[in-house]
DNA sequence: ATTGCGTCATACCGCCGCGTATGTATAGCT
DNA sequence: AGCTATACATACGCGGCGGTATGACGCAAT
């Protein structure tokens, strides 16, 4: 069996490939999946299709491509927010600021992979395709359980959140991928401090929620 | 000009026109507004593509249909669960509980207008077509701005909660949609626990944040 | 019986989009 | 100078899908 589905070694993107994937990036977040074209990721390079092709075996690999990149860059900034705190509460704060952070910034890459991923599923035709995103959905879920992790690391021990919980509280942090793209021109400190809010916003619902659970259950 | 467009008045559907709607409303949820042929929305019913163009104009009208009526009997529950409440805490958990327990009933119809009005928006080459799906978006956001209202009413007058907390707030109320639907036969008493559980999580997460913003800063 | 209308099924057109096959220009190697 | 590999552009095949045109079948009214 041959290793190309490595995971984990990327060594380096071309000048030309991170071109393409740049364009592939922006269009699949804004047409979605089936509604971008590659003659429309061509032509917004100034280039045609055989260029695409040259590089990416199909649209499903492209697709992987983007969201793997994406996903390398935000592992590596989830585990640099992480790693200087010690105390739990702190640790899941933090992931939870530069998750968001990640998002807003890469925002295409991202939106594509939230989005698309299953229209990709459904679109692909070869194999090598289907287990690319397979591998890729693994990735999501193991990201997502180290959240799990941290989330049950710092709530009270008694009380600690459930699966249904641990998603609101995600989804709660990857609404940012689809507020409107209107203010997408803020200073790079006005997005940490919306990355913040969002995060603690989120973690008040997990954590309140959870402490006195069952509680208010009449209306 | 015909006023055949009224966004209220509709008076009854057919058992002919019910049915092509939920197998639209299934398909569409399943394979979004793209993925979703119009033939193997027929199929689904046993028919071909004939019957759905004798009731509907096009594909997007098709899809504004199915998302009109999901929203119709949204609108009437949370109006029946908004009424008995006078205090403003009270009426927004009811108005939230209730927002949830209709998406997890009516899934497939809500998980259509959220995930594919863009999609429809796109595809639609008629002036009328985008008319209708113009007046759907209106409806989303007049429906978002009574809970705007009602979390304003509820929030402490010092610190309302800004945009940002009541759109992630709203997203953590949607997030049902894309539950994966493997616990989907739950029980009717179940299905109001989740949703009462997502609603205090959400509520949890917009009024302690907005209440001392701007507290925790630094990590 | 005939006419007309509602209710579909069937057949077909046109377009678009993925993928492929082929040609071409440039750079590097010998 | 030739030979080869890289890096594309061009052209085409082919299937699928939205939309339309046409026809068939039943039923009700006359």
């Amino acid at each position: 069996m041959p290793d190309d589905q490595s995971p984990e070694a990327q060594p380096e993107r071309t000048q030309a490939e991170r071109e393409i994937l740049a364009a592939a990036a922006a269009l699949f977040s804004e047409l979605g999946f089936e509604g971008a074209s590659l003659d429309a990721v061509a032509k917004r390079m100034g280039a045609t299709k055989g260029r695409v092709y040259h590089y990416f075996r199909s649209k499903t690999a492209l697709f992987c491509a983007v969201y793997q990149d994406a996903m390398d860059r935000l592992e590596a900034r989830i585990a640099a927010a992480a790693a200087p705190h010690a105390e739990p509460a702190a640790r899941l704060s933090a992931m939870a600021a530069a998750h968001v952070a990640a998002l807003i910034e890469d925002r295409a890459a991202h939106r594509v992979g939230f989005i698309g991923i299953d229209a990709a599923a459904r679109a692909a035709a070869r194999a090598d395709d289907h287990a690319a995103l397979e591998a890729l959905r693994r990735r999501q879920v193991s990201y997502e359980a180290r959240f799990e992790a941290a989330i049950a690391a710092a709530a009270p021990a008694e009380a600690a959140p459930d699966g249904t919980a641990v998603k609101t509280f995600l989804l709660s942090l990857n609404g940012v991928l689809f507020f409107r793209a209107e203010r997408q021109g803020a200073r790079g400190g006005q997005k940490d401090a919306l990355a913040r809010r969002i995060a603690r916003q989120a973690l008040f619902g997990v954590l309140a929620s959870a402490t006195h659970t069952e509680e208010t259950t009449k209306d």
